[in-house]
DNA sequence: TCTTTGTTAGTGAGTGTTAACAAACATAAT
DNA sequence: ATTATGTTTGTTAACACTCACTAACAAAGA
């Protein structure tokens, strides 16, 4: 019907795809279903897309994206206790606009199907680790942290993260994520700071 | 072909199931695929369960009894320590015995798509949350701990041993879990007790 | 006029599941 | 011990449906 540019339709597509795999996991994601959506044809998905790979490899897209934003916004807290701080809390703010998104941000399995998509997962995975690594690192050398692996502590974080996110997501998010994450900063302040 | 009874051939059907989203995830697990690795025709699959939810539960009671098995374990231990350090450790030496396991023990995604399902994964997590939270509570009773709230400190732990697995599964089980296991405790060690 | 974004109609392959039938086994009567 | 009977576990063939994807064509915009 409307004629829309392909970024613009890609990025409904990809909103679409979201929203599918939340509303009835990966499994419901069919061209289908997501023409029906977008309220375009089948064929008209593959005009933006190469295959339902490619679709796939747009969300992992939208995710790296999220931590570019996340990047951005640690870069603006300066002691490595307020980045640590804003590194939960950015998640839970996020997640909490985009309910939708916690169905694909830690979800591996969907994106181990293909070459393309593991490679672009590890990636993305590899990218986190550093980030995180390094805050723990800058918080090690100014001596305000306790002597933990660090490996083992960033595990412990992400961890953590992603536990209080699976608790909201299967509580149908009958809580607030940003008090829980305050909450969550006190602890760690207690545990290694 | 060779005729066996419903419960060893529902055990045969369960673990082949669980090796098919071991090796493709779960958008693999088709009935056909189930048939041709167990040798029996796909109505044959039909004798021994209801459908294809059917068998997705019988996975979840393979989850279910192995939380019963660490129940067993973790009675042996007396102090709390000691079961804590099980409780990471039984994981461990479990899934290093059984890999294909890691692909479903902590994928809750797989079981969400019914009412059935999802009721029954919820009964899993209810029952393991309870194991842990019960473990920290005998602790802090026993002063042997730090005042951290107990929801917080169980997802501290589950979220390690979770993230732990991941990294495992992603670096296709190349190190030891069990030495891993031995490492973490010595950090829980430092941080709480 | 040419490129881009859409359409309708249809492809072959795969999905879960069932009907109808056959052979193996267990039990009880001969 | 053999035979008859009923139940259980298997088979082949087929069902309606959905899947990702394509060929051929139309209309909108530059």
């Amino acid at each position: 019907m409307a004629r829309l540019s392909t970024e613009e339709r890609q990025k409904i597509i990809i909103d679409e795809a979201i929203n599918i795999i939340h509303e009835g996991g990966y499994e419901s994601l069919s061209i289908r279903e997501l023409a029906k959506r977008v309220k375009i044809s089948e064929p008209a998905i593959y005009r933006h897309f190469l295959n339902k790979e490619d679709i796939v490899l747009g969300i992992l897209t939208r995710i790296s994206d999220f931590d570019q934003q996340l990047i951005q916004s640690l870069n603006k807290k300066k002691t490595s206790q307020k980045k640590l701080n804003e590194f939960i809390c950015f998640h839970f703010k996020f997640l909490e606009k985009n309910k939708n998104m916690t169905s694909v941000i830690f979800a591996e399995d969907i994106f181990m199907q293909s070459k393309i998509l593991k490679e672009k997962l590890m990636k993305i995975i590899m990218h986190r680790q550093k980030l995180i690594t390094s805050i723990i690192e800058e918080a090690k050398e100014k001596k305000k942290i306790k002597n933990i692996d660090t490996t083992e502590l960033s595990k412990i974080i992400i961890g953590l993260i992603r536990m209080t996110v699976l608790e909201w997501k299967l509580s149908d998010f009958n809580f607030s994520l940003v008090k829980k994450g305050n909450s969550i900063t006190k602890t760690f302040e207690k545990l290694i700071f």
